[in-house]
DNA sequence: TGCCATGTTAAACT
DNA sequence: GAGTTTAACATGGC
């Protein structure tokens, strides 16, 4: 479920919540539920893969995390397992497993809008100064880096990398600059892309690496190897996509 | 049954 | 204290 595009279609369908009034709240997060009750949602706004429900002072801010799901008007799981039920006139509103933090409204103003690779604001002339000022770090890094591509997951990532032809072991400094621009342009396209195909339940079909074992283009074995610091699982082809290091492996 | 995965955070270490 | 590693959490599919 959640990668950036998958929020930004959660929100869609929850927007018919903004202006209405919370007539109860509920659920197994750790909470004040009753500060929710009898305020209007003012605003529901999402950043990378975090969504933000306000109400006035305060905000929910939840993250669906790797197993978050929700549903809207139909309660789709175990009573007890529902972390936050908010019901309104107009439907009501399930979340599970997922993280569920109150914050204050005022925070949302220090989150850098721009780095949601989804949003209108999205500036890759930012990205690509935060890029060049961490030279050392590895391409599957810096497309994981929330502060940097705001939404972009572990699959966003493996295609980016294939359709890019850049190993992801590769390191940002040595990148030329034309490939820099290939990732930043790139991480948000195919984020879009991403959107598109899940809207339309054909996200899996159209992926060529993420769990791929052989090479769409070349036809050799993939790759499958847990990469970088975040340490997550890469799939590349080790002939297609070029490895850029500027500083020797170990000594 | 056991393992793994679209993710993040906090505690426990060096 | 900074930087790093580990553990924890939660769910569904193979």
């Amino acid at each position: 479920m959640p990668e950036g595009p998958s929020i930004f279609l959660m929100k869609e369908q929850c927007e018919r919540f903004v202006g209405q009034t919370v007539i109860s709240a509920k659920g197994n997060a750790k909470i004040d539920m009753e500060y929710f009750v009898g305020r209007t949602l003012q605003e529901y706004r999402t950043w990378g893969k975090q969504s933000f429900l306000i109400f006035g002072d305060m905000t929910f801010r939840i993250h669906l995390l790797m197993f978050g799901s929700f549903s809207i008007d139909e309660q789709t799981k175990p009573d007890k397992s529902v972390r936050l039920h908010l019901e309104f006139k107009n439907g009501d509103l399930y979340i599970y497993s997922c993280s569920v933090k109150l914050i204050d409204s005022q925070s949302l103003k220090e989150i850098d809008w721009s780095a949601d690779v989804l949003s209108d604001d999205w500036s890759s002339l930012k990205a690509r100064k935060k890029l060049k000022s961490q030279p050392e770090m590895m391409v599957c890094d810096a497309l994981l880096d929330q502060n940097i591509f705001s939404g972009v997951g572990n699959i966003i990532k493996n295609e980016v990398l294939f359709r890019i032809e850049i190993h992801p072991e590769s390191q940002l400094g040595a990148l030329p600059s034309k490939k820099l621009t290939e990732l930043i342009t790139e991480a948000r396209q195919y984020s879009f892309d991403f959107l598109k195909w899940k809207r339309d339940f054909v996200l899996k079909k159209h992926w060529l690496a993420h769990t791929k074992k052989i090479c769409p283009k070349c036809g050799e074995k993939l790759i499958k190897k847990y990469c970088g610091k975040t340490q997550r699982r890469s799939f590349f082809c080790e002939k297609d996509q070029k490895l850029y290091t500027k500083t020797k492996a170990d000594p």
